[in-house]
DNA sequence: CAGTGAGCGAGCTTCCGCTTGACTT
């Protein structure tokens, strides 16, 4: 029997630091926290130095109940939770859960996962930090206070099951804010001047530094330009280089992957978590930049191998951010070896991407030698600029070319690293073309998933392991959604200079179209709206920061951990219990004016059922007249409609005319604009205006419509005519009253019988319809029901 | 793939961080 038992977080390190320890050591793992406060309201006593009630979760109970064992059984525990906040909190309550005694428990920190690591580890045990333990509890209290005081708030005076936090609401609020910014940028125009000299091979581009305000100044340009001789004044070359960038964390491996791969926070996170899992790659959730030595040397011999040694160079990274509690390495392959993997696509270029990076980290710089020519303009004071570079030397390029979030503006970014032919002072220019054309400022950019995660992290708000599920929260919570908006077109002006002539002409394009941006719902901006207005302090952003700054002094031993809790909760308090008492119940309330017929004032706010517009007055008794309400449509908000758009609203539904002796009804659901009729539901075309289809045209699509069913129809029957064998997009299936049921391949659909089909539709609803997740999971695990259950009731909600 | 928007009241919701799991339409 093993007369050492070793505790770490996560099963996968477990398994690999088994193998370095040899028989007398049994490596366990944790899954993390074993204990957290209990759920209801006593988990802290505010009038008892906060005191703390935790229990171990549901989930966790086998867990504990085996190391329980494990930990009799051994003369040695060695607790190896990461060396951090969160990681000695771990620790201690291992320690008191398991009813460990001081004399055999070690504490022992590693950052790397090597043989010689972890023996020194073992060698230079300590014990456990309670300085550091209560800095963790009071990053936990403070945040369950938060929590658990301001949600119930919002249930009041908002509507219920609400939530807010420390870290979620300064994340929606950052969302809110931005959309306002988008909402009130006033776009400027000027028209921006670019030449192409030479030809041929010979041809390059020019650009004029500044833009014009006015059209008339630029087409005087042009007009200045027509009998002009163009010659280069000055000529200047210099080197120039650039740098890798740090290996992965896991803040800028869902960056990059989703501005190369186009992956979601989540979805990056879970293809890594089984990179990690299969040994592929070092821990995904992390902040630090910092390669181990044996990584390090890993790195230089594989590069110096595959690119020789003029490629490498040795560097190392530091982390900016103050916030950050580095207790892993940056994300890298485990074995730099590797270039490639075996799995799935999505794992390949994952694996790919952290390779690259890591590698790259590691490589010389970039040599570039970059050309500025300025081009006098003999009729004008301006010059001309050409930008060149030609690269001397790729260096880490040859492997990875970090990406930027700046949207391409192809109006500048043509132009640079464009190579310029050779060219001397004083040599004169052939202009071939020059336009000007007009360009329009653009409003700061929407947040993506991943560029919040990066504000974030810029603010030291959230960790590494809760960026993902703070994204999905908001999203749960319905105060942000995730889409896509189709731009409008606008026109703009071009003035071509050809020859002797100036062509003007006007062009469209598209603006504003988005997609996969984060866009705050009504109920976001008016939850965010609410707290900033009674909650300042928490939802500021640098609530966070300031915080981090106190529990710091705690870890250190500077500072008591309940006197710094004391100093926030009792002002904090006071004001959950003025605003309880005071505030008015928040609705977004905005009047719009009145309605052009009736006279009537038009207003919006978030009702019951979401964002509506009410028509008159609210009733004071039932002998007044009642208002007329319509829902805003997705895509509008309570800010920005209109009373123009408003009006719209109560356009549809409206009858549009009959047909087989029953009505046609025109409508918007949640897919779009429809018309029903007999209990059928057909789709408007996206080219029709709902608001103008007429009795013909309905007609006419509910029978393109059943003509579309009938080519579907492979089989229909006398039994009940509502059971149907049709041809799907995915083959052949039966639609069972509302339940459709895939056919198998073994059987032929056009030989299935009524009772065939009936067989096949009872054994689905029981196996696939509802409870097969929830039959599985408990069967094979009763303790793990808890945590899916709930996850699926806020997606079914949804 | 509706139309709703009054008010009462019971019982519920909610935080952040550390892990993985077994599932989906």
């Amino acid at each position: 029997m093993a007369k050492n038992l070793l505790i770490v977080e996560s099963p996968a390190k477990a398994k690999t630091i088994e193998g370095y320890l040899g028989k007398d050591f049994t490596v366990k793992s944790s899954y993390g926290h074993i204990r957290d406060l209990i759920k209801s309201e006593d988990a802290i006593d505010i009038n008892n130095n906060f005191n703390q009630k935790y229990e171990v979760p549901v989930d966790k109970k086998q867990i504990v109940s085996e190391l329980k064992k494990l930990a009799k059984e051994a003369d040695i525990v060695w607790l190896a939770s990461d060396e951090d906040r969160e990681g000695e909190a771990i620790s201690w309550h291992l320690f008191e859960t398991l009813g460990l005694k001081e004399p055999d428990t070690r504490r022992i920190v590693f950052h790397e996962i090597t043989k010689p690591a972890i023996m020194k580890a073992i060698e230079n045990p300590r014990k456990i930090d309670y300085n550091l333990v209560n800095a963790q509890q009071a990053r936990r209290v403070l945040d369950r206070l938060v929590g658990f005081e301001l949600s119930p708030v919002l249930w009041k005076k908002v509507k219920p099951s609400l939530s807010a936090g420390r870290v979620q609401s300064v994340a929606v609020r950052l969302i809110v804010d931005r959309e306002r910014e988008v909402n009130k940028f006033l776009s400027e125009a000027a028209f921006k001047v670019v030449a192409i000299f030479g030809t041929g091979r010979n041809a390059f581009k020019a650009e004029l530094p500044n833009r014009f305000e006015k059209q008339e100044e630029a087409e005087k340009f042009l007009q200045d330009c027509v009998q002009a001789i163009f010659d280069i004044k000055s000529l200047e070359t210099r080197p120039a280089k650039r740098s890798p960038a740090a290996p992965f964390t896991t803040s800028t491996l869902q960056q990059e992957a989703s501005r190369k791969l186009g992956y979601s926070v989540a979805r990056t996170m879970q293809v890594a978590q089984r990179l990690y899992e299969s040994g592929y790659i070092t821990y995904m959730r992390t902040d630090s930049v910092n390669l181990s030595d044996t990584a390090l040397d890993a790195a230089q011999k594989e590069i110096k191998s595959a690119y020789g040694d003029k490629y490498h160079q040795l560097r190392k990274y530091k982390t900016k951010n103050a916030s950050a509690q580095e207790a892993h390495e940056a994300i890298r392959p485990t074995y730099f070896n590797n270039h490639t993997i075996d799995g799935e696509s999505n794992e390949k270029r994952l694996y790919e991407l952290i390779w690259k990076r890591a590698i790259a980290s590691q490589m010389s710089e970039a040599q570039f030698e970059k050309t500025v020519a300025k081009i006098n303009i003999s009729t004008r004071n301006e010059d001309l600029v050409a930008n060149g570079e030609v690269m001397k030397f790729d260096g880490f390029l040859k492997v990875y070319l970090e990406s930027n979030d700046e949207e391409e503006d192809n109006q500048t970014a043509d132009g640079e690293n464009a190579i310029l032919p050779p060219l001397t002072k004083g040599q004169v220019l052939q202009l071939q073309e020059m336009t000007a054309t007009e360009r329009f400022s653009r409003p700061p950019a929407r947040y993506t998933e991943a560029s919040l995660v990066k504000k974030l992290e810029e603010l030291g708000i959230g960790r590494p392991s809760t960026y993902a599920p703070t994204i999905s929260t908001i999203q749960n919570r319905g105060y942000v959604v995730k889409e896509e908006r189709e731009g409008r077109q606008r026109t703009f002006k071009v003035m071509t200079l050809k020859g002797e002539s100036i062509v003007k002409e006007e062009k469209t394009e598209n603006t504003g179209a988005e997609k996969n941006k984060l866009f705050p719902t009504d109920i976001g901006a008016v939850v965010n709206d609410f707290l900033v207005l009674h909650f300042k302090g928490i939802v500021d952003f640098n609530f966070t920061a300031g915080v981090e700054k106190q529990f710091d002094e705690i870890a250190q031993g500077l500072q008591d951990w309940t006197k710094m809790i004391r100093t926030f909760y009792d002002p904090f308090h006071k004001d959950v219990q003025t605003t309880l008492e005071t505030a008015d119940k928040a609705t977004g309330e905005r009047e719009l004016g009145v309605h052009p017929e009736s006279g009537k004032k038009m207003s919006v706010r978030i009702g019951r059922y979401g964002p509506f517009v009410q028509v008159g007055e609210n009733p004071s008794d039932e002998s007044e007249e009642k208002p007329a309400y319509a829902s805003l449509r997705t895509g509008q908000s309570i800010e920005t409609i209109t009373l123009e758009q408003a009006l719209e609203l109560f356009k549809l539904p409206k009858v549009v005319g009959e047909f087989e002796g029953k009505p046609m009804k025109v409508a918007i659901g949640r897919f779009g604009p429809y018309i029903s009729h007999n209990s059928a539901f057909i789709s408007v075309p996206k080219e029709v205006d709902p608001l103008d289809v007429t009795e013909a045209e309905a007609i006419e699509l509910i029978q393109v419509k059943r003509k579309k069913d009938a080519e579907k129809l492979i089989k229909a029957f006398d039994e009940d005519e509502t059971v149907k064998v049709l041809n799907g997009r995915w083959g052949p299936y039966i639609e069972f009253g509302k339940l459709n049921v895939k056919i198998p391949k073994d059987k032929d659909p056009l030989t299935l019988t009524f009772d065939d089909c009936k067989a096949l539709a009872d054994a689905m609803p029981k196996d696939a319809k509802k409870g097969r997740f929830g039959k599985a999971a408990t069967a094979a695990k009763p303790a793990a029901k808890k945590a899916p259950a709930k996850k699926k009731a806020v997606v079914k909600k949804k």
